[in-house]
DNA sequence: TTCATAAAGGTAAACGTTTACGTAAACATT
DNA sequence: AATGTTTACGTAAACGTTTACCTTTATGAA
C-alpha cells in the first residue's frame, strides 16, 4: 500500500542507509544524490513509519496526559496548554481520563506503557504511591501539573494554593467584609481542599476575625455541590456578606442561589471564586476570582516533561503565581 | 531494562512463538506450558510492546481525533465521550487542536499517518478537499462530528442545524414572541453558521413574520463576538423581544450585555441559546437552550468509528436528535 | 505394526526503520 | 610511488513482536 524506504532507496538507485541519512540529514552523502533521494521520496509520496523508528529508537514522540475529567474547563484549559507546546516540539499526546478511578488509572498506565510514551503528565488529583511506582516501573518522567506530591523526583507545576486562599480572603477583608464564608472542596482533599482551608483560616485569623466553623461549607468543587452548600450557608448565616468558593464553579453557584434566594450579588453578597475559567467572565455578573494561570500551566508542564526528555535530568518543580482579578461580584462596604 | 517477550521465553523455558501464542491466548500448548509462561511473565514484570506488535500487525489501537480548539466546552464534551468508548475497545486517542489553521491541520495529518493511526475523528469544522484527500491517502476511515461533508464515504454524526435552529425560532414564537433577533455564527460558515440563519428565516416565515435584515447579527460564535452582536442589537433595535444565539456562549453573551444596559431577562428580553454547554445550566438565569448531546456524539463518533475499523465497511451517518431545554430565559408573552 | 492425524511447540522470516561497521574511490601528504 | 585520510556510500544487524511453516511426539485406527 505505502511505500517504504526500501522502495525509496530503489526508485532512487541508492541504499536504504543512504535514504535514511538524508531523510535525517545526517552526513554521508552527495548533493546530487541527496537530489535523487528526494525525488523519489517525492514520486513515491513517501511518508516514514513513526512505528517502525520507535522500535529501533526507543523513543515514540508521544506523551500521555492523565486528567480526572477531561471535559472539566479546568482540565481542558490544561490540556490546550500541554498540546500547544507538545506540538511545537513535535510529540503527540494522548489523553486519559481517570474519572478518579484508581482501577482505570493504572489501566492507563499501563498502556502507556505498553505504547511506550516517552513521558508523562499527571494532572489535578493526588499521585498515589501507586501510580507512582508504575511510572517508575516504566523508567519515564513524570510531570505533575495543578498538583504536587511528596517525591521529590517528580517536579508539579503548581499555584500556592494556601497563599491563594488566603489572598482571596485578605481581599475579601480588605474591602471591608467582616462576616466571610467559604466554600471549599473538602477537607479530605490533600492537594486543592485542605491547603485553601487553612489559608482562609489563617487570613481571618490574621486579621483578628473570628472563625466560625459552621461558616465553611464543603461544595466538593462542582456546581451541585456547591448550590447544596450555598443554601446551606445562605439560609442558615444571613449574616455573612462575602463568601470565598475555592472553585469558580462553586461560586457561580454561589451567584445562582443568591439570586434564587432573592440576595443580590454584589450589593448584599460578595462572592470570589478560584481558578480563573473562562466561565468565571462570562458570568453574569462577571465574577472577581483569583486566576491560576491554567493555559500557561499546562504549557509549563509540557514544556519541563521535554525538558526533561532533551536532558534526561531531573527538573525544578514551579510555583507559578496566581492574583485576584477584579470583576464585578465584590463590592466595598 | 525492561524486558522483553525473549526473557520470558527463556526464563519458561520455552520459545518466544510459545509465549506469543499464550499472551493472545491462541490455542498450541498445554495447559503446564500456559503456567510456566505466565509465572515468568509475572516474575520478569514483562509488558508486551506495543511498537513493535503495531510494526507486525499494522494496527496500533490508537485513533487520532482533530479539534478546531480543544479547550472550548464545546470540543471537550465530545472529546470526553470519544475518549470514553475508545477507552472501553482499548483504544487510545491522540488529540490534536487545529486551530482551525489549515497548514497546522495538514501537518497533524501528516504526524498521524506517520504515527500509523488505525482511523481519525474530525470535529466541527469544515473538512476541506485537501484534509479529505490526506486521509484518503494514509488509506483510514474517517468520521465526522458535529459537521459534515459532502463526500458520502465518509459518515457524519450531527445534529440537523436548520431543523434546531427552526424549533429555536418556533419555540420562541410559540411563546409569544414577534420581534426576534437571530445572533449566528456568520454567513460563511457552511455548517454551523449557514443552516441555522435559514432554519430561523424559514420559521419566520412559516409563521408569517416579517424578515427584518438588521434583526440577524453575526456574533462569531464567540462570548467577545457575542457581546458585540449584542450590543448593537440590543441599542439599535429596541423593539425586540427575544434572541435566539446560535451558541451557548453568544447567548450568555446576551444575558450580559441585557444585564449591563438594563434590561431584564427574561421579563424584558427573552434568550434562546444553542448547544446545552454545562454553561447553560450555570448562568444566570438559568438558559433555555437548544441541546445538542454533545457528549453522546462523541460516544457516537468513536463507536462508528471503531465498527469501521473491525468490519472494514464504510459506515451510515446518523442525524441526532436535538431538544429545547426550557430553563429560565424565556417567559411567554 | 503401520500409518494418518492431531497436538505441542520450535525456527525463522517479516514488519520498516536506524546505525555500526566495512569498503572502495578520491584525494592529500610525504 | 606509497601511504594515510576523507568522502560516499553499501551491508547487515538490531529493535520486539507475530505467524507461516516445520518438526517431534503422542494418539488412534486399520
Amino acid at each position: 500500500m505505502s511505500s517504504t524506504i526500501k522502495d525509496v532507496a530503489k526508485q532512487a538507485g541508492v541504499s536504504v542507509a543512504t535514504v535514511s541519512r538524508v531523510l535525517n540529514n545526517l552526513p554521508g552523502y552527495s548533493e546530487e544524490t541527496k537530489r535523487r533521494v528526494e525525488q523519489a521520496v517525492e514520486e513515491l509520496g513517501y511518508q516514514p513509519n513513526a512505528i517502525a523508528r520507535g522500535l529501533v529508537n526507543r523513543r515514540t514522540e508521544t506523551i500521555g496526559v492523565l486528567f480526572p475529567s477531561v471535559s472539566s474547563s479546568f482540565s481542558s484549559e490544561i490540556l490546550h496548554g500541554i498540546e500547544e507546546v507538545a506540538h511545537k516540539h513535535n510529540y503527540s499526546v494522548i489523553v486519559c481520563n481517570t474519572a478518579e478511578d484508581g482501577k482505570r488509572t493504572m489501566k492507563y498506565l499501563q498502556v502507556l506503557r505498553e505504547k511506550r510514551v516517552d513521558g508523562i503528565i499527571y494532572s489535578s488529583g493526588v499521585l498515589e504511591p501507586e501510580y507512582y511506582e508504575a511510572v517508575q516501573a516504566m523508567g519515564v518522567p513524570l510531570v505533575l501539573v495543578a498538583t504536587k506530591s511528596d517525591w521529590d523526583d517528580v517536579p508539579f507545576i503548581k499555584v500556592d494554593d494556601r497563599q491563594a486562599a488566603y489572598d482571596a480572603a485578605a481581599y475579601l477583608i480588605s474591602q471591608g467584609h467582616r462576616e466571610i464564608a467559604m466554600i471549599g472542596g473538602g477537607e479530605s482533599d490533600s492537594i486543592a481542599g485542605q491547603p485553601r482551608y487553612e489559608g482562609f483560616r489563617q487570613a481571618l485569623r490574621d486579621h483578628g476575625l473570628p472563625l466560625r466553623e459552621d461558616h465553611v461549607q464543603d461544595g466538593g468543587f462542582t456546581f451541585e455541590g456547591g448550590c447544596g452548600a450555598a443554601e446551606r450557608l445562605l439560609t442558615a448565616s444571613p449574616e455573612v456578606t462575602a463568601v470565598f468558593a475555592a472553585g469558580d464553579e462553586m461560586a457561580i453557584a454561589v451567584i445562582s442561589v443568591a439570586a434564587r434566594l432573592g440576595i443580590a450579588v454584589p450589593d448584599q453578597l460578595a462572592v470570589i471564586g478560584y481558578d480563573n475559567l473562562k466561565l468565571a467572565e462570562m458570568s453574569n455578573p462577571p465574577l472577581t476570582t483569583v486566576a491560576q494561570p491554567l493555559h500557561e500551566m499546562g504549557r509549563m508542564a509540557s514544556e519541563k516533561l521535554i525538558e526533561m526528555l532533551a536532558t534526561g535530568q531531573p527538573a525544578a518543580s514551579e510555583v507559578v503565581p496566581h492574583r485576584v482579578i477584579e470583576r464585578q461580584t465584590v463590592k466595598k462596604r
